[in-house]
DNA sequence: CAGGCCACTGAACGCATGTTTAGCATGTTG
DNA sequence: CAACATGCTAAACATGCGTTCAGTGGCCTG
């Protein structure tokens, strides 16, 4: 049996435990924790069941310690995307769809990131780090509505906290749902492709509303 | 083999094998299929892990018969509610909240059903059944659309089959996001007062966009 | 009554899981 | 050099899982 140090092709400057825990984050965001067993993250990571155990002290642990690297990493590109100014740029080089959260975060991640899949996995979990980013997520929206009101873009409505959070799970929508619609639309929502076919018809709503004039994206007549 | 469709009222005149059925179907739904074993099922309907076995042949095999009554006693509702004419009906007691989906179902369903967790868990899972209940989903929605046009309370849009989509997901995501809605707003979006709350805000979005008046130009019967 | 089916139980089986343990190199340090 | 810490593996451990098996008692039929 020879000593093997270095087997990998490509050169790695990653500490063993840090690709464990991208593994990990893959792996988890891919079919949640519960379905992933300590030797599958081995596995993927190249390293023994015991190694796992030996770096994070179980697998519980490696989960919560994924969860704070996974927070961490969206709270910065949160403050990233927040840092002119103060109110939340919905500006860019093709942007002007929406400005929805999840397309922003989609395009200012690498394409196979597995940290959309292990947001929503949060997002979708009966989990304090799920709960937390949920209200983390709303804050923002509320952020949002106020600057699109400054702005006279948008009205913040009769309930500004309810609309915030219309504005925010409707959004989530398309992203929790993401597989559905990509199958029965024949597009993937959150590609190039779906946003420029998406965005327009949510657009239009906000806008004028759903008895707004078909084509026109302009003047409301907002009348029930 | 006996199956008699009884879901409430009296002494338990179910089979016992009604019995282990729906109370796989509670556990399911709450917790999904693959947190829940064999055992807990036994436990909740009183007999034996062998027992579970040997009426359904596999836990596997349980699951998918619990998805398929699910599914039925889904699409029964769903005929209930479009049997009046085709279109859908949007009236009723206490209705023209925001006339969505899950709204409906919630208020045609006993307050404590396990079926609308269910419902959520197989939307949210990567199975089949999960795609054929969004693909009919989808049907209705687009169906509610078109009532809608031909009503001339909505637009069909410029692109129907996405404003379908869209109005779809919207409304689920409400459904899906619940308890995360119930902990920011401090109130449950589908309870009665929640969709009090809501269903303005949403009713306003959807009468005029995010931009209409503040204070909607109508007033709607809501209720306490 | 005999015999077979039926719902049902208690105990066991085989297996996969998370975790523990003992040990092996290697590198650092006194 | 000796001693120890570190990164790591292979093997074993205990536990809980889905499932199987050998019965048992009641009910119907012949």
């Amino acid at each position: 049996m020879f000593s093997m140090l270095n087997m990998r092709s490509m050169p790695d400057d990653r500490t063993t435990r840090a690709v464990i825990r991208d593994e990990a984050l893959r792996l988890f965001a891919e079919r949640g924790p519960d379905a992933v067993t300590v030797r599958q993250i081995a596995t993927a990571a190249g390293v023994s069941p015991g190694l796992v155990v030996h770096h994070f002290r179980s697998k519980d642990n490696l989960r919560t310690e994924v969860d704070q690297y996974v927070l961490t990493v969206f709270e910065g590109l949160l403050n990233e995307l927040t840092a002119d100014g103060g109110t939340v740029a919905v500006d860019g080089p093709e942007a002007a769809t929406t400005g929805s959260l999840s397309e922003i975060f989609l395009r200012h991640l690498p394409v196979g990131s597995p940290l959309p899949g292990y947001l929503r996995m949060l997002l979708l979990s009966d989990t304090d780090a799920g709960r937390g980013l949920f209200r983390r997520l709303y804050a923002v929206s509320c952020k949002i509505l106020d600057a699109l009101a400054d702005a006279g873009v948008a009205s913040r409505g009769k309930d500004p906290q309810v609309r915030a959070a219309l504005l925010l799970v409707n959004d989530l929508s398309v992203f929790l749902l993401r597989d559905k619609l990509t199958a029965v639309l024949g597009i993937d929502p959150l590609s190039a492709a779906g946003l420029a076919r998406l965005g327009p018809e949510l657009l239009s709503i906000y806008a004028g509303g759903l008895n707004a004039a078909a084509v026109a994206p302009e003047a409301q007549g907002g009348q029930a």
